[in-house]
RNA sequence: GUGGUCGUAGCUCAGCUGGUUAGAGCGCUGGAUUGUGGUUCCAGAGGUCGCCGGUUCGAACCCGGUCUUCCACCCCA
């Protein structure tokens, strides 16, 4: 019986068109990544379970695709959890591996292991799909590309500078306008947490305060005691959900908010340094915003966070993230090795770039010219001049069969093939071609040459 | 993981408070037009109404489950 074809929830097929566009991002990513000086790695597509588990917080680990055990995985099972029905701690003993969740988990991993091999500061970057068991929305899938830039062994300040200088670098060859690379700093969050005694549940305060724009300051608030952050420590914060003006200006304010705080101060240190650089060193079209409030991504990240979001009119959510980590590897038992870096979210650029129209039309535009088929004697002919115009380097096919002219003809019109040649008897004979040109319809018989002028 | 939502031809969608042979537009195939497409005209093909079960004399329509879509939360690219 044949059964009803269909893929995972979540997961998505991709028409040629579709991929050309895809590739027109990755390229164009890809160049600029390149002309950053980073060097591409890949790494498997999953993980020994260890390597993943337990780095990106509680919620990350639920949304972990595991592999199950080959074999008879029961065997080798925890039977004690099998009986008691306990999925968390049966989970491990039939399932070693793990699909790849990030990019940044699974570098830092590779950084370890090959620490030998490596030059430092090492710049790499790497575009290879994550897969994350999400439930499904606009923008959200199961699959994903995620499109990574990170240095690591280097604390120098200029690499956010660098990134900020990325961002704007892709989102200017891709002609997308309107972009804001919102920063943030960890220490100034651990400022506010400590400027008012509370320290200990910073988590809990940020991850509130991230959620600012989305829930307003009473929203906040309430949520913030909720998770019992007291109500004099929220008065104290109060400035922060207030804060206007552009960089400087809230930079300023933060200087009185955080006075008291020497984690406070470090990171306004940071972000006056790259607010200095990026004045000197103009963005082409995004925009460099500060927002306090930005919390987002792993709980990894110790300095500098971003986020960049997409022009105001498109609601996808962000585009983009990244943050410096000053400890990612330590997981893995390499000290002291600073790391930051960026990531861009291929699928959320696709949805932009789409809603504004802003794909290149030679973008999906293939194959130049098609010769029509009018038989064996003409089909053959028809493929030697092909074959030139291929060392021309210009896409040249042959219709396969030698169909109706109605049904050729329809079929370079909906594929959009610009040019079409007609070669049958007469002029093979006379080693000539019939080249019409499709979008006007004129048609004019010519030579070999002449078809190489007027492609 | 929690709550909600959608699912009818390849696509976009009609289909009355349950009633016989489920429709339209676009697309597709063939013809008008045996070396000329995009326009027009004519004809035709194509549907287990997401899937499974239940209620009913009778279900695309009501009920339950399940899968998928989208949305909110969680979290995030």
């Amino acid at each position: 019986m044949a059964q009803k074809p269909g893929i995972p929830k979540g997961t998505r097929d991709f028409s040629p068109a579709e991929v050309a566009k895809r590739n027109y991002i990755f390229d164009t990513i890809k160049a600029e990544f390149q002309k950053f000086g980073f060097q591409p790695i890949e790494t498997p597509s999953f993980e020994n379970s260890d390597t993943l588990m337990g780095k990106y917080g509680e919620e990350g680990d639920r949304l972990i695709f595991r592999i199950l055990n080959s074999g008879d995985f029961l065997q080798k099972s925890d039977k004690k959890a099998l009986q008691a029905e306990d999925s968390l701690k049966l989970a491990p003993s039939i399932s070693e591996k793990a699909l790849r969740y990030d990019l940044t988990v699974p570098f830092a991993r590779y950084v370890v292991q090959h620490q030998n091999e490596i030059d430092f500061p090492f710049k790499r970057y790497q575009i290879q799909p994550v897969w994350r068991a999400d439930r499904p929305q606009k923008g959200r899938f199961r699959e994903f590309y995620q499109c990574d830039a990170d240095v690591v062994g280097s604390q120098s300040l200029w690499q956010e500078v660098e990134f900020v200088q990325l961002y704007d670098a892709v989102f200017s060859a891709l002609k997308l306008e309107g972009v804001s690379i919102k920063v943030n700093n960890r220490k100034i969050l651990s400022g506010f947490a400590e400027v008012i005694g509370e320290s200990d549940k910073l988590i809990d305060f940020t991850v509130a305060l991230d959620k600012l724009d989305k829930i307003g300051e009473e929203g906040v608030k309430k949520e913030m005691e909720e998770k019992g952050i007291a109500g004099k420590a929220i008065q104290k914060i109060e400035p922060v959900f207030n804060l206007k003006g552009d960089f400087k200006t809230k930079i300023e304010s933060l200087k009185e908010i955080l006075a008291d705080s020497e984690i406070g101060k470090a990171g306004i240190k940071e972000l006056e340094f790259m607010a200095h650089a990026i004045d000197e060193l103009p963005l082409k079209t995004a925009k460099l915003e500060l927002d306090v409030t930005l919390a987002r991504g792993l709980n990894y990240y110790t300095g500098a966070i971003f986020e960049v979001a997409a022009p105001e009119t498109v609601k996808v959510g962000s585009i983009g993230g990244g943050g410096r980590y000053d400890d990612l590897t330590g997981i893995f038992g390499l000290k002291n090795v600073s790391g930051v870096g960026i990531s861009f979210g291929l699928d959320r650029i696709y949805l932009v770039l789409e809603e504004l129209g802003l794909f290149p039309e030679a973008v999906t535009e293939r194959t130049k010219i098609l010769f029509i088929n009018f038989g064996e004697n003409e089909a053959l002919y028809a493929l030697k001049a092909i074959k030139k115009l291929r060392e021309n380097n210009i896409t040249a096919e042959l219709f396969p069969d030698a169909a109706k002219m109605k049904k050729q003809m329809n079929y370079a019109n909906k594929r959009n093939i610009p040019f079409v040649v007609l070669a049958g008897e007469s002029e093979v004979q006379q080693e000539s071609y019939t080249l019409k040109n499709m979008q006007s319809g004129e048609q004019e018989e010519v030579d070999f040459e002449l078809i190489l002028q007027r492609l």
